[in-house]
DNA sequence: TCAATTAGTATCCTTTTAGTAACCACCTTT
DNA sequence: AAAGGTGGTTACTAAAAGGATACTAATTGA
C-alpha cells in the first residue's frame, strides 16, 4: 500500500483529511481537456493528418455540426489543434493536430485498447 | 500516414465517407465510463485500498456528497467499484476498487502524468 | 446535554449541455 | 436554374448536471 490516508481529529473535534484534493487534481484537470463529449474522437480522427470540417463531421456520425464546431473551438483554445484556412473563395479549412495535441494520443490509444479489450 | 480517408461521390452525387464512426467509437465509449466529472478522481483514490464514504468525500474537495454518491452508484453499476457494508448500527460502508476497475488505473496514471508534465 | 459522527437522501433551483432544424453567403457542377 | 458543395451560425427546446441546504436515525465522545 503506497499512500496512507491519515485522518486527524483536531481540538475542535472535527475530522480532517491530511491531503485533501485542493480542488481539481491532475486527473480531473486532464479530463476537462479531453473528457468532453466527442473531444477524444475528434483528436483521434486528426492524428493521421489534417481533416476538413465537413469531412470530420461526416466521419463522426452522431455528432452534429454544431457540436463539432463547438468542440473544435474549445480544443483550439486549449492548443490541442490548429485551424487553417487553405483558401477562401472556394472556402477551404482544415484542422490539424498540434505537437501538444499529439502528446495526448498515447493516452487515447490506451483508452481505446482498454475499451476494446473489455468490449465496452 | 496510416489511415486513408476515402470520400466517394455516389450516383446520387452526394458525398459520403468510407468509414464513418457508427455512433460512439471505443474512445467515446471508454470516456462515458471514466470521463464523467470526478469519476477518475474517485477511482484513483480507491486504488490503495478501501475507503469509506465520508473519507472519500473529504478527500475530494470540491465535489459534494451528492456528486460522490451519484458517481459511486454509476461506477458500481459499471463494475468498476464495489460497495460493502461493514456493519449497520454504527453504519459503516467502504468502497473498493474491483479487478476490472484496476485495469483502468494504468490509463489514469498516464493521464495524470500527462496533465502534470504539461502543467495543466 | 451538546456536538459531532455515520451514509446518504430530498428538495429546490440554476446552469450547462445537447439536439434539431433552419439558415447564411458564396461557389461549383449538372 | 437547381442541386449540391464549402464552413459554419442562430434560434429554440428538452434534458441533464450541479450546487445549496436541510434532513434522517442511530451512535459516540466530551
Amino acid at each position: 500500500m503506497g499512500r496512507t490516508l491519515t485522518i486527524t481529529t483536531g481540538q475542535n473535534r472535527q475530522k480532517q483529511v491530511a491531503e485533501p484534493c485542493l480542488e481539481p487534481c491532475p486527473i480531473e484537470r486532464g479530463m476537462r481537456l479531453l473528457g468532453g463529449k466527442w473531444k477524444g474522437s475528434i483528436l483521434w480522427h486528426l492524428k493521421d493528418g489534417p481533416v476538413r470540417f465537413n469531412d470530420l463531421a461526416r466521419q463522426i456520425g452522431g455528432a452534429s455540426k454544431k457540436m463539432i464546431s463547438q468542440r473544435l473551438k474549445e480544443m483550439e483554445d486549449a492548443g490541442l489543434i490548429q485551424r487553417e484556412v487553405l483558401c477562401d473563395r472556394p472556402i477551404a479549412v482544415t484542422y490539424e493536430i498540434t505537437d501538444f495535441g499529439r502528446t495526448a494520443i498515447g493516452f487515447l490509444e490506451e483508452l481505446k485498447t482498454w475499451a476494446e479489450t473489455n468490449q465496452l
